[in-house]
RNA sequence: GGAGGGAUGGCCGAGCGGUCAAUGGCAGCAGACUGUAAAUCUGCCGACUUAUGUCUACGAAGGUUCGAAUCCUUCUCCCUCCA
C-alpha cells in the first residue's frame, strides 16, 4: 500500500471510495500542500437524492472535513440534456419548473453534511444553468467544441454501448459530456476548482473535463471516482420494496430509513460503516469482527449513525428507540407509522383487511386480503386468521391499534 | 423516399382465433428455518366487500367473428437493410 500524505486521500482511501483516479499521487501532493476546491455534479431529475447519491454526499463531506473546499453542482442546465452514461434509452425531458423545483428540494439534503459559506473551506452550492443557460451555440462550438474529436467521443462507454446495443443515442445527448467538461473548467475559472469526483460511469465524462481544462486553460485537473456500490448479494443499492431509498424524509420516514441500514446484509456491514459512517476506522475495524448474532449490534450502529448523520440525533435516537420496541420487546414503537381511523368507524366495525389497507400496509383491499391468507398478517401481534374479521373497538390496546404486515413492517391505528 | 421486422403485465420473454388475467425467468410480498442477515424450500404476485362473479389489460383507433393478445384496415413509435 502506498502511503498518501494528505488527510484527504487516506481517507478517500482508507474509506473504500476510490475506484479510479486520474493521477493519484499527483493529487496526494495537491492536497497535502494546500486547499484544494472539488466538484460533485448531482442531477436534478427528482425531488430527492436517494442512497445511491449518498457516497457522493459523503466524499463532499469528508473533503471538508479534511479542510479543502466541497462544492455540490447541481445540474440545472445539463439535465435538460439528459446524461446517457449507463442509460439504455433517452430520458424523458423535465420541463424547467420541474428542475428548479426539483432542485430547490435537493439542496435541503446538503445541509446535515455540509458547512457552507465563504470561509476557506466552506461548501459551496452552484448550479450549471448558471453558465449553460446563456451559451451561445457558434461561439461554444469555436471555442470549446474544436477541443473535441468524434474520433475521441465515440470511444466513449455510455456513447460505445448505446451505438454497440443498436440503441438510439440523439444528438442532444452526444453533447452531455461536452458540457459537463465545459462544467468543469467554468468551475476551475471561477472557484479554481482542481477536482471532479463522480461514480464510476462519470469517467469518461471526468476525463474530459480534465482533457478541456489542460487545453483551454492550461489548468491541471483531476478526475476521481468511486466503486459502484453494491449489495454483497450483487444487486444494485437502494431499492427495496418501498421502492428507493429517498433521502428526503418527506419521502422516506427516519424509521424506514433507519430499517434500511438495519437490515443490511452481513458481508456489507464493514464497507457501508466506512462508506456511510464517520466512525473512526479503528471502531469499525472493531465492528466489522463480530459474527454471528453478534453482528446485529454492528447493524445497528451503521442504522444509527446513518441516520444520524442524515436526520439528526433526535430522529435517530426514536428511530432506534421504536426498532428496540418493537422488535426486540414485541412492544409498539411510538415513531411507527400511524394512520388516525374516526373513531366511530371503529365502532361499527371494520373488517380486517379493510384496515390493513387503510394502515397503509397493502396497497390494495386485494392486496390485504392475500396477505391476511397468507398468514402475514397481525393484529396486537396476534395473527389474522379470518381476513373478514371484524376489527372494533375492543381491539385498541393503550390508544392504538398494532397492525403488522411480516415480521418488519408495522403501523399503528389511532382512533379519533 | 423504398423494402422488411417489431411493440405483451415492474423488467425480460412465450403465446399467433376459443380451454388466456395470458407459459417461463427475474424482481417483489408472505410463510418455514434464522440473527429484523444470507442461502434454501413453500405459497402469493391486475383491480373489485371474494364472487364457481364483475371489470380493466397484450402500442392507439376502428373492423371481421358467436368469440381476437392472436385475423384485417388505419395511425403512432422503434429497429434493420437499401437510397
Amino acid at each position: 500500500m502506498t502511503h498518501h500524505r494528505s488527510d484527504l486521500i487516506r481517507t478517500l482511501v482508507e474509506r473504500g471510495f476510490l475506484h479510479q483516479c486520474t493521477d493519484l499521487d499527483g493529487l496526494d501532493r495537491k492536497a497535502s500542500e494546500g486547499v484544494i476546491t472539488a466538484y460533485i455534479g448531482f442531477d436534478a431529475t427528482a425531488n430527492s437524492l436517494h442512497v445511491g447519491n449518498l457516497v457522493m454526499i459523503m466524499m463532499l463531506h469528508w473533503i471538508q472535513k479534511t479542510g479543502h473546499r466541497p462544492i455540490a453542482l447541481m445540474g440545472g442546465g445539463t439535465t435538460k440534456i439528459g446524461d446517457p452514461s449507463g442509460k439504455d434509452e433517452t430520458r424523458n425531458l423535465l420541463d424547467d419548473a420541474t428542475i428548479a423545483a426539483n432542485i430547490a428540494s435537493i439542496q435541503e439534503i446538503f445541509r446535515p453534511f455540509l458547512r457552507f459559506g465563504d470561509g476557506p473551506s466552506d461548501a459551496i452550492l452552484a448550479n450549471n444553468a448558471t453558465w449553460l443557460d446563456s451559451l451561445q451555440y457558434i461561439p461554444f462550438l469555436r471555442d470549446v467544441g474544436r477541443h473535441f474529436t468524434i474520433n475521441r467521443m465515440l470511444t466513449m462507454d455510455s456513447v460505445k454501448l448505446r451505438l454497440e446495443r443498436e440503441q438510439p443515442l440523439t444528438f442532444l445527448e452526444f453533447n452531455y459530456m461536452i458540457l459537463q467538461g465545459y462544467d468543469f473548467v467554468e468551475l476551475n475559472k471561477r472557484y479554481n476548482c482542481t477536482l471532479q469526483l463522480g461514480g464510476s460511469d462519470q469517467w469518461g465524462n471526468i476525463i474530459q473535463g480534465v482533457d478541456l481544462g489542460r487545453r483551454v486553460a492550461n489548468a491541471e485537473l483531476f478526475g476521481f471516482t468511486t466503486p459502484l456500490i453494491t449489495t454483497a448479494s450483487g444487486a444494485k443499492m437502494g431499492k427495496t420494496a418501498a421502492g428507493a431509498i429517498w433521502l428526503r424524509a418527506d419521502r422516506l420516514a427516519p424509521y424506514d430509513y433507519y430499517q434500511f441500514w438495519r437490515n443490511t446484509e452481513d458481508g456489507d456491514v464493514g464497507r457501508f460503516l466506512k462508506l456511510f459512517t464517520t466512525l473512526p476506522l479503528a471502531e469499525i475495524a472493531r465492528l466489522e469482527k463480530l459474527q454471528g448474532a453478534e453482528i446485529n449490534d454492528a447493524k445497528k450502529v451503521l442504522a444509527f449513525e446513518a441516520t444520524r448523520l442524515l436526520h439528526g440525533d433526535a430522529a435517530a435516537t426514536a428511530a432506534a428507540e421504536t426498532a428496540r420496541t418493537t422488535f426486540e420487546q414485541g412492544g409498539i414503537g411510538e415513531d411507527l407509522p400511524a394512520v388516525t381511523l374516526p373513531a366511530a368507524e371503529l365502532a361499527a366495525g371494520i373488517p380486517a383487511w379493510s384496515l390493513f389497507q387503510k394502515a397503509g400496509l397493502a396497497a390494495s383491499n386485494s392486496e390485504a386480503r392475500k396477505l391476511i391468507r397468507g398468514g402475514g398478517a397481525r393484529l396486537n401481534d396476534q395473527k389474522v386468521e379470518d381476513e373478514n374479521q371484524v376489527v372494533t373497538g375492543d381491539a385498541v390496546t393503550g390508544g392504538v391499534i398494532k397492525l403488522s404486515a411480516g415480521k418488519k413492517r408495522h403501523a399503528l391505528v389511532k382512533p379519533a
